[in-house]
DNA sequence: ATTCGCTATGTTACCGATCACTTAATAAGC
DNA sequence: GCTTATTAAGTGATCGGTAACATAGCGAAT
């Protein structure tokens, strides 16, 4: 006969109390042994860690959590996972964290505000220390749960006019404007550039104020901005780039330079071109943004905008591990990384 | 002068007390509303969640985790965050556990097998109810933590020949074998392939799974193993499919076809050529795994072997909610979720 | 010798939910 | 009209840690 008590009841995981009785001391012990170890006697150390091991022992945080107030761990939203650039400010962020003893947990929104605000109810729900999250805009919503929140805020990847708190990035709209002013000094008569569209809460809300950056210059520049287009929707990658350069030259077939708000969409301009017997950069020049590693290997190489996203991540993480998890009244602070053009040879007159 | 307790003191979040307090019911009642809206009058119901709004009230589920015994999330370890596949991968996995309420707590380990285990470590702690990792291949340790956690462990990626206990994914050793009797029966003469090492606890062990597939293959028929090459370590990208392509050209030059373990690599490859003024596929044939979407776009586009990674990501996340997470006693499974060639023209004698 | 101070360890309450019961009130059945 | 279900809400214990304070033991200082 079978018990189907015994069989469906997971077996209980040891607790701290279960240690201390196998080791003779009081589950207080215990616990200092896990997190301060040099306050117990070597020897009652020594006896207490055998019985950790001999029971397979690991602490639950979510009580330990629950009783210190503290969980141990930061929030990071990002638009997607499966940028090269975001993730490598997830690791940078995530090592930094780590050496404090925190984890990083990160939640994606698919470049959806609405999605946004309901991860981070999500993640609130988790008590994160700190809350880390990209752009400068937001829903009305995010802003007054983040505000609730009462633990560091900290945006990134933009550095908004009225940060909620910190930020730490740079200047999406410099980066345009860099861009336009590098294709007006270098005498192009026919400018343009590529980005997508953002539709109510959906969209690369960043990407476009590049685009608008770069309309920006061309408006200072005397320029016309036909020849900026934002076609499709946010993510924006290779085949992005291909149909909207397509479009673009089909409409414009005199186009002799052309900025994409992405180094993937640039990537996806050059492939076109290819196919379309277009040379660049004897046709068309290119030019991308954050020099993801594919443009350093097309022919011709990527002119691209470059920004130390690994940088961006470990600072994010230095400023919080030691200031703003450490004291909660430490001043809102609004950090630029920087930005370097990268100059190789899909722009006409640069020779490399 | 200032009172330091009072400002350094973070207000004390609304807990489960104050709402009830404030709608004057029980706490239990506010309990309820949130988790069995149902169960509750529907006038007090109303009155409770006017008092949860109006406090900002957010349940702490550190203390509904300790109480209920349910952490509410699975625990997903990948190799790296920055690979469109295993971003997929989380995509679909992530959709389905969400409409279950469940989270995706996602980390990675750069390929390296130490770093498994610590990961594991760190997570176990809070308490997954379910465990997602990546290939065939750990430390014993972490097959006994495993084991230790008692509750679910998924494989993904690849099909051990003994998994620890239920399996999605797909032969790697096959994938390397199909590419191999491709190139075999269009009668290339001197077939390569290029990989990575793995070396100790770090590498890519599922590309290294798919190299000994091709190489076995080539064995079978007779080819020598002298053109496959393991160059460098994981993760590989463009830059290492340079690389390796450079040193199997310079002390092959004969290799008339190239297996690459990822597209990632296979793209440097084509890239590599274009440079060097080797025409592909003319002059060497190129196949990829993983069908990225750089293959698709570059010239000529890639030959590769598909595996839909999202829809192995939604397998895994519905065995989950429907199987092993509702009866612990569920038998293991092992679901293998295919291969597909795709044909493109980075191959001699496909025309398209 | 007494006091002080320090170290090692123990005791108890508590963090903020949920669970398992209990109770009160209302509806249904005969 | 009385018993029995059913529904709505409440009570108290508990999950597994940590904080805060208490205590015992022992060497150094007075």
């Amino acid at each position: 006969m079978s018990n189907p008590e015994a069989s469906s009841r997971r077996p209980r995981r040891p607790t701290i109390r279960d240690v201390s009785r196998l080791s003779g001391v009081s589950h207080m012990t215990v616990s200092r042994v896990i997190s301060t170890p040099d306050r117990v006697a070597p020897a009652t150390r020594e006896r207490v860690l055998e019985a950790i091991t001999s029971l397979g022992y690991v602490p639950d945080r979510a009580a330990g959590s629950l009783s210190s107030r503290r969980s141990g761990f930061v929030a990071l939203i990002l638009p997607t996972l499966n940028n090269a650039n975001f993730a490598i400010v997830a690791r940078g962020l995530s090592e930094v964290l780590h050496r404090q003893a925190y984890q990083l947990l990160i939640a994606y929104d698919d470049y959806d505000l609405a999605a946004e605000e309901s991860q981070l109810t999500q993640l609130l729900a988790r008590r994160p220390e700190a809350i880390v999250l990209t752009g400068a805009v937001h829903r009305p919503g995010t802003v007054q749960k983040l505000a609730a929140a009462g633990v560091p805020v900290v945006e990134i990847s933009d550095l908004p006019a009225r940060p909620i708190q910190h930020a730490v990035g740079f200047s999406n709209e410099e980066v345009g404007r860099i861009a336009a002013r590098y294709f007006i000094e270098r005498g192009f008569a026919h400018i343009g550039a590529i980005g997508s569209r953002c539709v109510g809460d959906k969209g690369d809300y960043r990407g476009d104020t590049r685009l608008r950056g770069f309309e920006a210059e061309l408006r200072a520049g005397g320029r016309s901005l036909d020849l900026v287009c934002r076609y499709g929707s946010a993510p924006v990658s290779f085949g992005h780039g291909a149909m909207a350069i397509g479009r673009l030259l089909d409409q414009n077939p005199d186009v002799d330079a052309v900025f994409a708000v992405s180094d993937l969409s640039a990537v996806g301009v050059v492939m076109e071109c290819q196919r379309r017997g277009v040379l660049v950069p004897d046709d068309l020049s290119v030019m991308g943004f954050g020099d993801f590693e594919i443009g350093r290997e097309i022919n011709p190489a990527l002119t691209t905008i470059h920004v130390d996203f690994y940088a961006l991540g470990q600072r994010v993480g230095e400023h919080l591990t030691e200031r703003a998890l450490v004291d909660c009244n430490v001043d809102a602070v609004s950090l630029d990384v920087g930005l370097r053009i990268i100059e190789r040879s899909s722009v006409k007159g640069k020779v490399r």
